[in-house]
DNA sequence: GCAGAATATATTGTTGACAATATTATCGGC
DNA sequence: GCCGATAATATTGTCAACAATATATTCTGC
């Protein structure tokens, strides 16, 4: 095996990438074992362990790690190796206060870029089947819900900066979305949130949405300052 | 000249990190040379090329470019190499959008967190001999005065993510800042607009402060829409 | 048995050589 | 002279071997 090794493929995801590496492939997956807690904070990253498993070299492994620690995921040290970043309390706070803004701007400018019609698809999966999957404790289908929300509305902000940024913060906001709605009673408060806010996109209230989906932020921040003990 | 090579030294700026390697160091020359448009948008950057200059193997200018093109500075299209990027009218406009949020609440962290005194030095440098200069087109004193008080605010701010955040749109902040300057008149407006917010910053008030520096952003962008063609 | 030095092992950091691909130059036919 | 095919060159992509560093183990004197 040697040589180039690139294969075609779009993204699907509004992507000007049209080609996806070996490299794309380690990120996207040590990506979704770091957000779904297979690998904990403080597990260390191994680069040959990683390469034989993946079958690459370490070449590739290693720069991996690096667009993983660009994005603040994992933690390089120097001749030491690479661990999986440790959330502080402090830094959830943090997060909390850049999403009420940036997704504030986000709901905005899709209210004022999108048709009311364009909503209707998610006002429909934000109806009453969801909402009792949510009162059931079904994350699954919540949390795939809420993607859908994030992913129509960056489709129509059609900002791809504010997508970037975003997407930058995404496997944090998982993380902490992931464990804040086992705290009983937070998902189905978030989830009535997020039918207001739909109401007041397909309604064209600019104004109104960014302003719901902020208190929305505001609110998973200040159940979790209460549930702290428990998530941390 | 082999094996590792790493420096301590400790990078000033609030971070984490404490060493600095060959790549840092590449990394923070392209970034200069970027945004002084030394390397005009479009530009190809050879890796062997650069290797030579900067006496390090090739793989070191390789992962500089990975760094680079996640920071949007770059753009690398497979078996054809990196390109400076090229910043289109529309990506300015969302850059815009995405400061009035982000600075702004940078300015209400700031003002929450730091004492009345905390702003005097700032006040100062924001005086009657800054204004004069700004009055002769002396523009790199008000640049330099502009990066001070943003670094102020960010320090006070206290959040590394919205550093972090921040750090990431610099360069892009930086390039359009430089041309928004020559255009006659905003950059006095710009002067005051700096002395009303670091004002309210003192006086502590919050949400003056924060809404005047969205209103900083606000007027910034009209001016950029009024004299786009000349500054694209 | 234990602290500290010396050795061995594991792991990361770096490089130069080679493969794959794109770009440019050359050449023959018309 | 111009166009397409073909060869030559330039440039990027990948890897495997080696160097440097950190960690674990063994040894030694007491």
């Amino acid at each position: 095996m040697s040589g180039n090794n690139i294969t075609k493929l779009s993204t699907g995801v509004s992507g000007v990438k049209t080609t996806v590496s070996d490299t794309d492939r380690l990120v996207a997956e040590l990506r979704r074992r770091i957000v779904n807690n297979q690998m904990p904070p403080g597990s260390r990253l191994r680069e040959y362990e990683l390469a034989e498993e993946f079958n690459v070299s370490r070449s590739r492994v290693r720069d991996a790690f690096g667009v993983l620690e660009e994005r603040g995921l994992i933690e390089r040290i120097p001749n030491k190796g690479a661990v999986v970043m440790r959330l502080e309390a402090d830094s959830f706070l943090e997060l909390f206060d850049l999403r009420e803004v940036l997704e504030g701007l986000m709901v905005r400018l899709a209210t004022e870029n999108a048709a009311p019609e364009y909503w209707d698809e998610l006002i429909d999966l934000f109806g009453p089947e969801l909402a009792q999957a949510v009162e059931k404790n079904d994350f699954n289908a919540y949390l795939a819900a809420i993607a859908k929300f994030r992913q129509t509305c960056i489709n129509a902000a059609g900002s791809t900066m504010l997508a970037g940024v975003l997407d930058d913060l995404y496997d944090r906001v998982l993380a902490m979305t992931r464990r804040l709605m086992l705290v009983p009673g937070r998902a189905s408060e978030g989830f009535r949130q997020h039918q207001e806010i739909l109401q007041a996109m397909k309604a064209g209230d600019v104004v109104l949405a960014e302003e719901l989906k902020r208190a929305n932020i505001r609110s998973a921040r200040s159940w979790f300052m209460k549930y702290s003990d428990f998530l941390l």
